[in-house]
RNA sequence: GCACCCAUAGCUCAGCUGGAUAGAGCGCUGCCCUCCGAAGGCAGAGGCCUCAGGUUCGAAUCCUGAUGGGUGCACCA
């Protein structure tokens, strides 16, 4: 049920009409008319834009157009009054009733009202966190996973087939560097010193990693080289690491349906298949790439290489796949990683990287458009920087010592709720400072406290309304006499709450959840503000001493609150608390 | 040098894909608890939406350029 667009179906219903009635020429494209909520509320319920997109291809004054549209929909008995103000816009004021069947729908459709079929049931492969299986995840990992899992949540709620990804990065050198960094850990474990060098990872969190080699091997591997145990020690280590993520991830309450690992690409062709798909399109060749301009640097000379014309799909430059010596770049398994989403039928491609990463989105857009021939789109999300905080103080972390901020001392110490709440009150491109003693702090300072105090409050009334005998079940509520509702402080709140369907839409649209943050937090404020007028005005308190009927009927408003404000902290994957005491 | 992102109240940020008088929170000033949770609420002050052009009925929003920040720029992932 979606208000918002229920009006808008009847307002190109209407053009329709106008037009078989000859006030309107054919062939008007209406995709550009809105019907929305006006933003003084003192214009009416919902304001349309119908006649003013419409005047210029219509060839008629806005006005005019308004004029009759306005005569029109007056007729409906869904409309109470149409006006038309300004320059042409249209406002419309809609009968009481159908505010009222906001509340029922949101009682008899619980968790799933403002459900939509935007995604048509599409499927979309959404891949986040994708850190290197190199150590645990540090706060800029935690906010991709927030980021990431709260869109996939998000887009199955507006309708989509969501796969929810994690592409480990287990082929490059990177992992030969934390075998021998294992390796010393093993050392270690076998009484010997570990000579930890440049370059190697200094983290003790491989400490136990070279315990367990020493559980499985004893000390046979100390007089072997490196050629004997590397490849053994890469696997041991990935799948520690790999288990560390996934507790990580999992407190979090992050549950990824695929790992796709980076290493089964190599050795089974699917790379070569990929390469070869490309050059089928002739956009592989050899070639030597320009030097980038500005900055030259120290090693650079002209070189043959085996490259992907990425340029026929919009990157600035060709780009390389193999290496002099004959390997594969990084860039190549990568493609092959996206050609397999693609041939497993994903309609739509999403990743999500750091910001850090902002130069490898064109070529990957490209390598997709060219795969799939731009059948399948790729959004790329990129999420910004973290800043962490305390009290006030900026909180230093080095990696070079190893000892950055894990995602577990962020969960450890300010909860899972806290955590991904915060890091959706901002936009994914913009900065985001997290501050460990602000974030933690129960006022309403805190929008995830706010919120989740609000719901609170909702199920305290509830709890005092059964006390009170009143039966506040969802089917007695959807049922009650909803008419008693209609003071402007109550009608606030309802409007607020029609417009939830509208904004999951719009929010699923721009692939951002962070919208959802921000409604909720809208929603939380008017049901405080409503609460708070019944302090003064007695006749606002959604219990009324000797009232049932009454007090059902606002229970009913109150319940509503709760169920939407539960429904968006779930796409956040955030707990609605029902006590905070 | 090139590409991408960003620029909105003193501070931190929203702004519903082009709509009416640009919104929150913090901070500041003043109010509201014999009252369903004051861990709340109300009111006030605070803006040339960085600048200059363009598109049109209409621009914080779209385009171009400038300025100021961030990020990334060949055989590393």
């Amino acid at each position: 049920m979606n208000l918002f667009s229920d009006i808008r179906d009847l307002v190109i219903d209407t053009l329709a009409a106008m037009q078989g009635a000859g006030e309107l020429p054919e062939g008007l494209d209406f995709a550009n008319v809105a019907v929305e909520p006006p933003r003084d509320p003192a214009h009416g319920d919902m304001a349309t834009n119908a006649a003013m997109v419409l005047a210029k291809p219509a060839g008629l004054k806005p006005r005019d157009i308004a004029e009759a549209l306005a005569t029109r929909l007056a007729a409906d008995a869904r409309i109470t009054s149409a006006e038309v103000a300004g320059p042409g816009f249209l406002n419309l004021r809609l009968d009481a009733g159908l505010w009222q069947g906001v509340v029922r729908a949101v009682l008899a459709e619980g968790a799933d009202f403002g459900r939509s079929t935007l995604g048509a049931g599409k499927r979309v492969n959404v891949e986040y966190v994708s850190a290197n299986p190199t150590g645990p995840l540090h706060v800029g990992h935690t906010r991709g996973a927030v980021f990431g899992d709260a869109l996939a949540s998000l887009l199955d709620f507006v309708g989509y087939d969501v796969t929810r990804e994690y592409y480990i990065n287990d082929g490059g050198a990177q992992v030969d560097t934390l075998a021998r960094s294992v390796f010393e850990r093993y050392r270690e474990a076998c009484g010997l010193e570990p000579e930890i060098a440049e370059g190697l990872y200094p983290g003790d969190y491989l400490v136990p990693v070279g315990a367990a080699l020493k559980e499985k091997y004893g000390e046979s591997l100390l007089d072997k080289g490196e050629e004997d145990w590397l490849e053994d020690l890469r696997d041991f280590a990935t799948d520690a690491m790999m288990d560390l993520i996934r507790t990580d991830l999992k407190a979090l309450g992050v549950e990824m349906d695929v790992f796709y690992s980076e290493k089964s690409l190599y050795g089974t062709g699917r790379i070569e298949a990929a390469i070869e798909s490309l050059r089928d399109k002739g956009l592989i060749y050899r070639g030597t790439l320009e030097p980038p301009k500005g900055k030259m640097p120290e090693d650079w000379e002209p070189r043959e290489q085996t490259l992907f014309r990425s340029t026929a799909h919009g990157d600035d430059v060709d780009r390389p796949i193999m290496k002099s010596d004959g390997g594969w770049t990084y860039f190549a398994p990568d493609i092959a990683y996206h050609y397999d989403k693609i041939s497993r039928g994903f309609d739509a491609l999403i990743d999500v990287f750091g910001a850090d990463h902002g130069g490898y989105v064109k070529r990957m857009k490209a390598a997709v458009s060219a795969l799939s021939d731009g059948k399948v789109s790729l959004d790329v999300k990129l999420t910004q920087l973290v800043k962490l905080w305390k009290n006030g103080e900026p909180f230093k972390m080095s990696k070079r010592a190893g000892n950055f901020v894990t995602l577990r001392d962020v969960v450890d110490q300010v909860g899972a709720d806290v955590t991904r709440f915060h890091m959706l009150t901002r936009k994914n491109d913009a900065p985001l400072d997290f501050d460990f003693a602000r974030v933690m702090e129960q006022s309403k300072d805190n929008p995830v406290f706010y919120v989740q105090y609000a719901h609170a409050r909702v199920c305290s009334v509830l709890r005092k309304a059964a006390e009170a005998g009143i039966e506040c079940g969802d089917a007695t509520l959807g049922a009650a006499d909803l008419g008693r509702l209609g003071h402007d402080a109550e009608m606030t709140v309802i409007r607020k709450l029609a417009e939830w369907p509208r904004l999951v839409d719009t929010a699923g649209r721009a692939n951002e959840p962070h919208r959802v943050a921000f409604y909720l937090y809208e929603l939380a404020s008017e049901f405080h503000s409503l609460w708070n007028r019944g302090n003064d005005e007695p006749g606002l308190r959604f219990l009324q001493e000797g009232d049932p009927a009454t007090s059902q009927s606002k229970m009913a408003l109150a319940r509503s609150v709760a169920v939407v404000i539960s429904a968006g902290l779930g796409i956040l994957g955030v707990t609605p608390a029902e006590e905070m005491r």
